[in-house]
DNA sequence: CTGTTAGCGCTTTCAT
DNA sequence: ATGAAAGCGCTAACAG
């Protein structure tokens, strides 16, 4: 509580009996003037025992870089939380964060709606550059375009060579995912997710879903695909429905872990067995797919690397105009939830 | 790309023939200056039709305050992320953000281990206030206090007045669960949690557990506590070796949801019905404890709150000096682990 | 009601 | 090898 004011460059030089021009060259290592090491660790010295700390307002202002990157994640509109709260978020932050850091780079997040204009923060704070999770609406990413701050997208489906993109192959990812179960033996396969209105990850899930059925001469139907919300107790009713009103397929593509749970919960809550009635895959190996019984089988993405990676992107880019368009791999991890297509359900059940 | 220089509020100046000062004023509403309101209008409109958009950099130097708020998260020693992905602070952080944004303020979350020193990046950032979320070594918080900067301590059990602290009670939280058991009829109720090292929230739940053991006459066991890290695949491993190695507890209060679902499930796969053979209850009510089978009962705490009032207490201690303690309220939420002591045990499972 | 001016703390030519 | 000085963009006295 000490009212003391805190002790700025000019302070040090005064302290150290030099100017200060030689107080910041010495305390930013800068060597291309070349200082005599004596003053340069002499000054260091004192700066240290007076407890100098550099203001990074001030250094902005000149260098015209904050040193903070961005970082957007999606809101739904109701709650203005919801989605936030997503794991998801949670673990690709975690990645950002780190490197960011590693970096010496602060991260400032928010969530935002697609309608508020967050071009306007980022340019009243200088941003080095922003990650922005999730798809938005393009006057969003136009208004933040014409900042000419380095964008990076993730999990986009945009054609815009203005910004830089990482995401995963979600379209193969759905391929994969397919072909697991085909493999296994099952030949009416369903596909849930959320209602797919527009480009984005879903969009492509499914249509690897029909480039694998396509590949094994096999016809997407209609009567075969469920929508949902992403939502853990949707699924679970929509599997109750299911199981209540019958249905032809013998296993589930489903393109989300949560709905997955929910669905297998349904399932296995209505007296039908998962995988010996259904096999039943998700998507993302949330934590939550193997805290589950039986574990869920999904397709893994490793999802605080793709927060790395699109860190490591926004380094670069703050450095190099050259835009990068990284694509993360997509394995699949067959867990309890899928089996080889029984006899089962001809039997008679 | 153009090299369009961005517009100050000089540049506003001149277009509206106008001074700067004139310019600050109106741009900023001031009205203890009243400048007419017909050239205040005017000078609006010029900068909004120029793109006019002030540097914080610049106006925090003067000001002193910065519009961010400082988060710190924990982190683990080893990989320096994982504490980060545990959903508890995606959704605290969703609580913090959305007020904070409210009323005008940004975050910047940093994870830290408690070795590194924060109060140097608080005070480079000029940040307006932190919220620490969780128990750190006394040495960091003593940093950070020296900055002057008003702190907000989450989950912290620490005696310090220097501090706003916001936290739930959770030795009533362990004293509701245990009475919870005991109300069922369970006489014999074992606690897990994560070794009880320090002072913290675990040891306080502990304590409550101690407390509500003690009301009904009955005396903790050594033998009937476990610790076990706070992780959902070790606390399946423990649950196995509970049933293997035998124990006498016919109830569980487990101190954190992810370790309940662990448990359970453990004893699930080893033939143990849950709650028939052995009631489970959890704490916190993550997400995770009503997306299970059985769902878990828990003691519930509003984490999403936590982090508004968190925010809400920074907010008014940029504010005021008057220190905020805070305790938010915490609810036995009864679901599927829990059930009434059954004698299917005493008669010789 | 409006303009002049002195900085905030720091970096960076340009001299010396 | 070091120093003087000119700002970065903005706010806040203080004058008028």
């Amino acid at each position: 509580m000490d009212m003391k004011k805190r002790v700025s460059i000019k302070d040090v030089a005064k302290a150290a009996g030099v100017s200060v021009a030689t107080t910041s060259y010495a305390l930013n290592h800068v060597k291309s003037s070349r200082i005599s090491d004596s003053t340069a660790s002499h000054v260091r010295e004192v700066a240290r025992r007076m407890g100098y700390v550099p203001n990074l307002s001030a250094r902005t202002m000149i260098k015209r870089k904050s040193q903070l990157i961005g970082v957007i994640i999606p809101q739904t509109g109701t709650t203005n939380e919801m989605d936030y709260r997503n794991p998801f978020y949670a673990e690709i932050l975690s990645g950002i964060e780190r490197v960011t850091r590693e970096n010496g780079y602060h991260i400032m997040v928010s969530g935002t709606g697609p309608n508020q204009d967050y071009s306007n923060i980022a340019q009243m704070r200088q941003l080095d550059a922003v990650i922005i999770i999730g798809t938005y609406p393009s006057k969003f990413l136009d208004d933040i375009r014409q900042t000419g701050i380095p964008v990076v997208l993730v999990d986009a489906y945009v054609e815009d060579d203005a910004f830089h993109q990482v995401r995963t192959n979600d379209r193969q990812g759905g391929y994969l995912a397919t072909e697991h179960l085909l493999e296994l033996g099952h030949r009416s396969i369903a596909f849930v997710s959320d209602a797919v209105r527009f480009p984005g990850v879903f969009e492509q899930r499914y249509l690897g879903y029909r480039d694998a059925l396509k590949a094994w001469g096999l016809v997407p139907e209609d009567a075969l695909r469920y929508e949902c919300n992403v939502s853990y107790i949707d699924s679970l009713r929509l599997a109750e429905r299911i199981v209540r009103e019958g249905c032809k397929a013998d296993a589930f593509f489903v393109a989300a872990d949560v709905m997955a749970l929910g669905l297998i919960h349904g399932f296995i809550s209505s007296g039908v067995h998962v995988p010996e009635d259904y096999s039943v895959i998700g998507f993302d190996d949330m934590i939550l797919a193997s805290m589950s019984m039986p574990q869920i089988s999904t397709v893994r993405q490793d999802i605080t690397r793709k927060g790395e990676v699109a860190a490591q992107v926004a380094m670069d880019a703050i450095k190099s105009d050259e835009k990068q368009y990284i694509c993360l791999p997509l394995t699949v991890v067959q867990r309890g939830s899928t089996g080889p297509k029984s006899s089962r359900k001809e039997t008679g059940l």
